[in-house]
DNA sequence: ACGGACGTTGTTAGCGTTAACAATTCCTGT
DNA sequence: ACAGGAATTGTTAACGCTAACAACGTCCGT
C-alpha cells in the first residue's frame, strides 16, 4: 500500500501497473518477459496486450541489479578515428549486438599503462561484464594482462602476449608473404616503412619482414620509421628517394605508402618502374592510389567480430582458457609492385 | 561460474561492507561517495580508507535505479567505418567522458526509418538518458523527429530540420566556397560529383554548388552521382574525362575525389593542368593526393563534441527549444585547382 | 472418488543504493 | 549551566525487478 497513484500521475509504467491491467501478478508478467515456461497461452496474451497498450518497458537497472548481468560490453580503443580500429569497433558492435549485448565505448588518449587501467576501471564502475581492448601497444597489453582478474579481457590486435586471450592478425606472416613477394619479384632486398616502435603490430610487421630477409639471404638494409600516417610516410619516402639502392619498400601500412607514392612521384621517381611498393591492410582506398597498391589484406571487422565471440565464450561457455585466435592477412596483387629493374 | 571457488566465498564489497569497516552507518558511506556536506573530515578518512582497502565500487545498477539516472547516453551511427561518423563518434565519446556520461553505441545496418527507430529503442532500453543520432539520411532523419518525444535526442550532420536539435556544418555555405573558388580561378562553370542522394550533406552540396553557380551566371551542367567511396568516383571520372568540356569539378568528398584523380591520371588528363579538382572532407590524408587535394575541412571531431554539449545541456540545463548550432567548412587550399586553361 | 504429480499462479524476500527523516552530538550565546 | 540551533550520524523506506517457494487448481491412474 502506501503509494497508490495520487491522479493522473504520468509515470512511466513498471511492472505493478502491467500486472493490475492483466488482472495477474507482477511475477507472471516477469514470467512472459522472460519466456518462462508453464504460462497459459492465454495469460499471456493478455499480459502482452497490456504491455504493449501501456507501452511497458522493463527498467534495466531493476534487472541488472537482482540478476547481477548488465548485458553490457565495454570497448576501450586507441584512437577509434583511424580504419583499423573503426572497423573493429564496427565489427565488435554488430557480433555484440547479435548477442545480445549493449556496447559501451570508451577511447585513450594517451597509452600509457595508467591511462588504460583507469579505461577499464571506467568501465567496470559501469558495470560491464566484460572488456575487448583494441589497445595495440606493448605498454598497454601488459597493462590490461594486469587486470584481467576482475572482469573477463580480451584483446585485439597483435602479440603473442598468452596471458590475456587475444585475436590478432599473422602480422608477422604477413610481413613475410609481402616482402617474399617482393624478393621474388627480383628485389635483391627490401626496405622497409615501419610504424611507431612501440606498437606491437609495427614490432612484428618489422621482425616479419627481417626473418624473411635474413631467410632469403638477403641484406637487412636500417628502417625507416612512421607514426602510421600519410604524412610520416610522405617524410620517409622523401629520405628513400635519396637512397640510390633502393628498389623495394614495404610499408607498414597503406596509409604511409600513399606517403610514399607522393613523395616518390615528388622525387621523378615512378612506382612501380623505378620503385615497388607495398602497404598493409587494403583499406578501401587503396585500389585508387596512383599506382593502386599492391598490400596485404586484414578483415577488420571480422577481428572486432571473432574477438566478441572469445569474450562472450568465455562470458556464457565459461571457457576460462587464454585463447589465441589468428587472423591470416591475404596479398592483393594490384600494379605498384614490379619485377626489380634496377635503377 | 568461471573463478568463483566454493571455500573462499568471495563477492564484491558493498556499502555495507565498507561502513561496518569504517565504523560507520552505510548512508555515510554513501554521503562520502557523493560528496555530501557535514561528514567530519576524520570520519571521511574512515571511510575513504576502507573503501580503498576493500577494493569497493559503488554498483551502478543500485544507482541508478534509485536515482533514475543512468549516466549513459547512446550513439546511433551509420557507418561508423567511415572517418566522418568515426571521427564524430570519437569527439562525442571525449565530451561525454569529461561531462561524466557513458557512451553507448549502436549503429545501423540499414538506413530505413524502422531500423533508426529500432536502435533508438534499444538505447531506451537501455535505460540511456539521451541519444545523439550520426545518421544523415533523409529517411531517418524524419524518424529521428518522431521519436524525441520519448528521451531527448540531438542530431548532427546536416539538414535543416527543426523538430530535433541539431549540429551540422555548413554544406551548403561550403559547397558554394568550393564552386566559387573553381569560379574565380576562370572556369566557366563547375561540374559536381554528388553524393548518394538521399543523404541530406549530399542535397546541401549540391544545392550550394547549383546556387553559386546560377548566381554567377554559369550554366549548370549534369550531375554525376557517386555512393562516397573512392570506387564511385573513379567511376564517375572516367565518365567526366569523356567529357570535352569539363574543367573543374567539385566533388563532394575526398574519397570519391581520389577515386576522380586515379581515372583522370589513366585517362591522360593532368591535375590541375586539364581540370581542377576540388573536394570536401579535408581527411588526414589529403593533402597526400597526387596532386595534394584542394579541399573544404569540417572538424568532425567538433561537430560530435557540439552535438553532445548540446545534448548535455538539454539534459541539465533543461533547455527544451530546438536549437540548431551551425559549423562553417573552410577552405584549404593546396595543389588540385587552379587557373583555368582550357583543354 | 481419492491421492499425488504437475501445470499454473501468487507471495514474499531480497538485490545495493539514495532520499527522507529521526536521532544524536557539538557548539554557541546568555 | 542551559536552551536552541547547526553539524553530524543513523534508521527506515523505497526504486523495479527476479528468485524461491507456497498455493492453488487440474488431470491422471487406481
Amino acid at each position: 500500500m502506501g503509494t497508490e497513484s495520487a491522479g493522473t500521475e504520468h509515470r512511466q509504467p513498471v511492472m505493478a501497473d502491467v500486472a493490475k491491467l492483466a488482472g495477474v501478478s507482477h511475477q507472471t508478467v516477469s514470467r512472459v518477459l522472460n519466456g518462462a515456461p508453464h504460462v497459459r497461452p492465454d495469460t499471456r496474451d493478455r499480459v502482452l496486450a497490456a504491455i504493449r497498450e501501456l507501452d511497458y518497458r522493463p527498467n534495466s537497472a531493476a534487472r541488472a541489479l537482482v540478476t547481477r548481468r548488465s548485458q553490457t560490453l565495454g570497448v576501450v580503443s586507441f584512437d577509434s578515428t583511424l580504419y583499423g580500429p573503426a572497423s573493429m569497433l564496427d565489427g565488435i558492435e554488430q557480433a555484440a549486438r547479435s548477442a545480445g549485448y549493449f556496447v559501451s565505448v570508451t577511447s585513450l588518449r594517451s597509452l600509457d599503462g595508467r591511462s588504460v587501467q583507469e579505461a577499464v576501471d571506467r568501465l567496470r564502475d559501469q558495470g560491464v561484464e566484460g572488456v575487448v581492448v583494441i589497445a595495440p601497444q606493448t605498454s598497454s597489453v601488459s597493462a590490461v594482462a594486469r587486470l584481467s582478474s576482475s572482469v573477463p579481457v580480451v584483446a585485439v590486435g597483435s602479440g603473442n602476449q598468452t596471458q590475456v586471450p587475444m585475436v590478432s592478425v599473422g602480422n608477422r606472416f604477413g610481413a613475410g608473404e609481402a616482402t617474399g613477394h617482393l624478393l621474388d619479384l627480383g628485389h635483391r632486398t627490401v626496405h622497409h616503412l615501419a610504424g611507431p616502435a612501440n606498437w606491437l603490430e609495427s614490432q612484428d610487421r618489422e621482425e616479419g619482414w627481417r626473418l624473411t630477409l635474413m631467410a632469403a639471404g638477403a641484406r637487412v638494409p636500417d628502417v625507416e620509421r612512421g607514426d602510421w600516417s600519410a604524412r610520416s610516410g610522405y617524410q620517409a619516402g622523401l629520405r628513400f628517394a635519396q637512397l640510390r639502392d633502393v628498389t623495394a619498400v614495404f610499408c607498414a601500412n597503406d596509409h604511409m605508402a600513399l606517403g610514399l607514392l607522393r613523395a616518390l612521384h615528388e622525387a621523378g621517381l615512378s612506382v612501380p618502374e623505378d620503385i615497388s611498393v607495398v602497404g598493409f591492410d587494403d583499406i578501401p582506398e587503396a585500389a585508387y592510389f596512383i599506382p593502386p597498391l599492391t598490400t596485404m589484406r586484414q578483415d577488420f571487422g571480422e577481428l572486432g567480430r571473432r574477438a566478441l565471440e572469445l569474450l562472450v565464450g568465455e562470458l556464457e561457455g565459461g571457457t576460462p582458457s587464454p585463447t589465441h585466435v589468428q587472423i591470416h592477412p591475404e596479398l592483393v596483387l594490384r600494379r605498384s609492385a614490379s619485377r626489380a629493374a634496377g635503377r
